[in-house]
DNA sequence: TTTAAATAGGACTAAAATAGTACTCTTTTA
DNA sequence: TAAAAGAGTACTATTTTAGTCCTATTTAAA
């Protein structure tokens, strides 16, 4: 189904809430309150974000945590490399295939070359496209994406 | 992670398989053992691929299974499709959602804005490009992007 | 200087999704 | 009519994901 976690799905809305008052240091219960996320998971995911740089943590009374940067310096990547690690669509890289039947590699360098072209797309959505967001868009076809994708897996 | 899971990757491989030889028809058998796919999985992948029309079987002695049509016209997304059902990169499909801070929502709509994008992007892709495929290209990335993404989530 | 409030880190448990297997039924043709 | 093949379904095992809890450390205010 191609779908992130859920975590990663409640960390956005975290940092969604961070990036609403960029200079503000909420506690993480603070956060878990306003975002209706439960205060263990909240925590688990702030301190997941913090450790890869994304929030800045202040311990101590009256700490908190707060963005890193500006929410538009902030990708969906590094989003979702900060919470499951880098995205990778197979298992196989292609280099350890134990297979016999050519076509079996090739696919999987194709998958490959597909995981960079979805990892460089989101690398083009930043949180801040994530929650200024309005208004859901009727369906959306773009044909400069068949030029890309043959430019990419040729 | 992002990922397809390990049944789908199977099922293109066993795709890629009938591409070579597309007007062959091959038992499960013989799938199975040239792609190195234990043959209860490889039976069950190419029920459902048979299922969703994506190869055609037949049934009795001397049956098995053969693409329904050419490798050109099946894409990435025919397969995701029909072996983990549609593309859904979360859960909250924007409507259901008992949010009550305003951002939360906003992106969630960006999640599905994004999940189409990968899937339009998907769609581009052929199981023939995946075959095809030769040679891994350096590091891909293309500025159009940053064009798509904007008129899509705007 | 002590206390309370906060994060850090890790270990652990529970739940859900995924993968894999097995069995019976139906179809087809030699 | 027997054998070989797919269809369908149910079940089990494994792995991943989600969620919780406990202890240690840090910080600032009383």
């Amino acid at each position: 189904m191609l779908r992130i976690s859920k975590l990663t799905d409640y960390g956005t809305v975290l940092l969604a809430y961070l990036a609403a008052n960029q200079s503000t240091i909420y506690s993480a219960a603070q956060i878990a309150g306003a975002t209706r996320i439960s205060m263990p998971t909240a925590s688990k995911l702030l301190k997941l974000l913090a450790r890869s740089g994304l929030v800045i943590s202040c311990r101590g009374i009256n700490g908190g945590y707060q963005l890193s940067k500006d929410a538009s310096k902030i990708s969906v990547t590094d989003i979702i490399d900060a919470l499951e690690g880098p995205i990778s669509i197979t298992e196989c890289s292609g280099s350890s295939c134990a297979c016999d039947f050519e076509n079996t590699c090739n696919v999987s360098i194709s998958w490959q070359k597909i995981n960079i072209l979805i990892r460089d797309m989101l690398d083009d959505v930043s949180l801040k496209d994530l929650l200024e967001n309005k208004g859901l868009s009727p369906h959306f076809h773009s044909n400069n994406f068949q030029v890309i994708v043959e430019n990419t897996l040729k």
